[in-house]
DNA sequence: CGGATTCTAGACCGATCGGTCGAGACGGCT
DNA sequence: AGCCGTCTCGACCGATCGGTCTAGAATCCG
């Protein structure tokens, strides 16, 4: 049994040291591999021989493979959003909240290809056992997770519509037109490594700050 | 050895009447059953079964797994494109092609619910023997197949920028754009089933008229 | 030091996959 | 009738998958 608290070192989640270093060091190598060889052909098998332990090492850790497929996408979406919280807290206006929005993301897509290549690999491969991919596997469970709920354009939207500076527009409708054209730029980078995604984001500002700013009469 | 024609009916592409049936019969059993339980769940054996016949005919009248998934995606494409290429054709200007287009598409999205998530299912799950996704392999073949190439939306923009009737614009990430937003619906949809697609598409035409039509002075 | 716990290796399991093969049913043609 | 190409069936193949189990090594802790 894994005990709720190892006796190394104190704080970081109720793991054993060697638990915590282990679990980083699989998704690690779980991330590296699917970005390599593409989720279909990452088995448990040859993430293991990456990381240089027996599979039942993999499956000791995490209970099971979609357990270590969800922690890879929680690892990499935490590591977005610390990037994108803070570019988007500071600015004041939904107009700049907006670009800070799009900016960030491209920033991070462009200087994490890796990350994103298997975040859109297992997005696109993985399902759960219900057969379902993690997206909608998300929609369906009751509470969305913090940093996904963080990550969703909808509330600029509507924090726009409220201060009067966008036009009167669906903010849901618009959230997924944005979310998904960001996205399009990993689809992108994959077909065309040589794909400029900054030049894109400075684009998608432009198209969705004329798409919902207010006209000026 | 499949002659290069059979003898019951002259036309239909240098098939058997027998073949060009069973192709049909297998494409549309393959795209039910991808729809209904996921191109993950749907091996050869389960399409044969559902077809009513053995693994092995299914691979006789198709090489491999990959032919069929590229003749179920060929299948698909060529009936949205008898949907929308008139729409855009009936269009004078660029904006009007640009909003035909989109209405056309998403229509289509609406309307065709099963053939819509089945090459979601496949553009998402499949990989070719190189481990390559099929809009990835697509992009590296030499010569683009006739009906992708007639429904990328960047011809739009080009137009649009000639007439002067859209401002100046990098055509290219206008159409990656329009083009990852317009299959963001799927993606919804396949979410939440409720989903308005056709007024998500009234709100694209919007979004991309305004994000590209030149300003009035 | 010594017992309990945590961790790891490797053999093993049943299931399923895409694909092959040989035998035979069917049907048009002479 | 009898031939021959087209078509279908079901058994079979090797590979690989996620996951389990047992036995032993490493580590922690009193």
């Amino acid at each position: 049994m894994r005990s709720s608290e190892g006796g190394s070192s104190g704080a970081g989640g109720g793991r054993t040291f060697t638990e915590r270093a282990r679990r980083a060091q699989i998704v690690g190598c779980a991330i590296e591999l699917v970005n390599e060889v593409g989720f279909g052909q990452a088995s448990v098998a040859r993430i293991a021989q990456r990381a240089g332990v027996a599979k039942s090492v993999v499956l000791y850790h995490f209970a099971n493979k979609e357990e270590l497929v969800r922690a890879i996408v929680g690892d990499i979406f935490v590591t977005g959003a610390t990037v994108m919280l803070p570019a988007m807290a500071a600015e004041e206006t939904a107009a700049g909240k907006l670009a800070a929005y799009i900016r960030s993301n491209l920033a991070f897509i462009n200087s994490h290809r890796p990350e994103s290549f298997a975040i859109l690999d297992i997005m696109t491969s993985f399902r759960t056992q219900e057969g379902l991919r993690l997206d909608e596997a998300a929609s369906r469970e009751a509470r969305p997770t913090a940093e996904m709920a963080n990550l969703d354009p909808v509330g600029i939207f509507e924090l726009g519509q409220r201060t009067g500076e966008f036009r009167p527009l669906p903010a849901p409708m618009l959230a997924i037109a944005l979310r998904t054209a960001i996205d399009g730029a990993v689809w992108q980078l994959s077909r065309d490594p040589d794909f400029d995604a900054l030049a894109y984001g400075e684009e998608l500002v432009t198209i969705f700050d004329l798409a919902s700013r207010r006209q000026e009469p």
